[in-house]
DNA sequence: TTTAAATACCTTGTATCGCAAAGTATTATT
DNA sequence: AATAATACTTTGCGATACAAGGTATTTAAA
């Protein structure tokens, strides 16, 4: 059972404007494959900090959108990794949030002058 | 009672992350004091919809953290206006948010560089 | 050999936000 | 009076972000 965000296209800015996070994340993989602790790391460096109890839900929802998937690796060191690539949908999804993305820093541009 | 967003400072950007609507009433109201239904308006000419159910609460919790006051002005038609507008501290938190949304646009700048 | 440390993934409960929908109130028009 | 137009408000729901705690695997130390 999918929810209110499987129509897409029409709300993508709506979502946007809930928050730039999953937005993030696509940009994230669109360049490289990942596992979470590496994401929470490339976002911190980016200054843009989160948290696992955050990032974990989110890589599931995006996932049972259809715009990730995965696959396990092992790790030098520790239990294996759970590494995230962005699928084609993903990347058509990306695409939609880079105008959605534009439209709101246009927007706000706009309304900040004086 | 107040809420996690009265220590302000350090989290105007964790809060931008969850929308941008607060600060575009700010700014809104940066120019020009304004009632509801007209900020409403102006959103929609900005393409950044907004409805009553969600405009009216976040106008209350601005005016409720000193950002906002307030004052009723009759209408040429129709029931009183509320006009609000923004205070000292609604400038400096407005200050704030600048900076705040200067750093995401930067770091989304950056995450979707290839 | 057990214990601890490091790494990594996952879940639960809470506060908050955005929205649809319904409600209340005032004024002007019919 | 009844209706329309304008404007403010509240309720209930679904979704998000986070703090906190939990589970599991591997390696190193005691």
């Amino acid at each position: 059972m999918e929810t209110y965000d499987t129509n897409n296209q029409d709300n993508v800015k709506a979502q946007m404007r809930k928050g730039v996070l999953d937005y993030c994340i696509l940009s994230i993989l669109a360049k490289k494959d990942a596992y979470a602790s590496s994401i929470i790391k490339e976002l911190k460096d980016a200054k843009m900090i989160v948290v696992e109890g955050t990032l974990y839900p989110l890589l599931i929802r995006e996932k049972n959108q259809g715009f990730l998937s995965y696959r396990w690796e092992e790790s030098p060191q520790g239990p294996p990794r759970k590494y995230y690539s962005i699928t084609e949908k993903g990347r058509r999804q990306l695409a939609e949030m880079d105008l959605a993305w534009k439209e709101i820093v246009e927007t706000m541009n706009l309304l900040r002058q004086q």
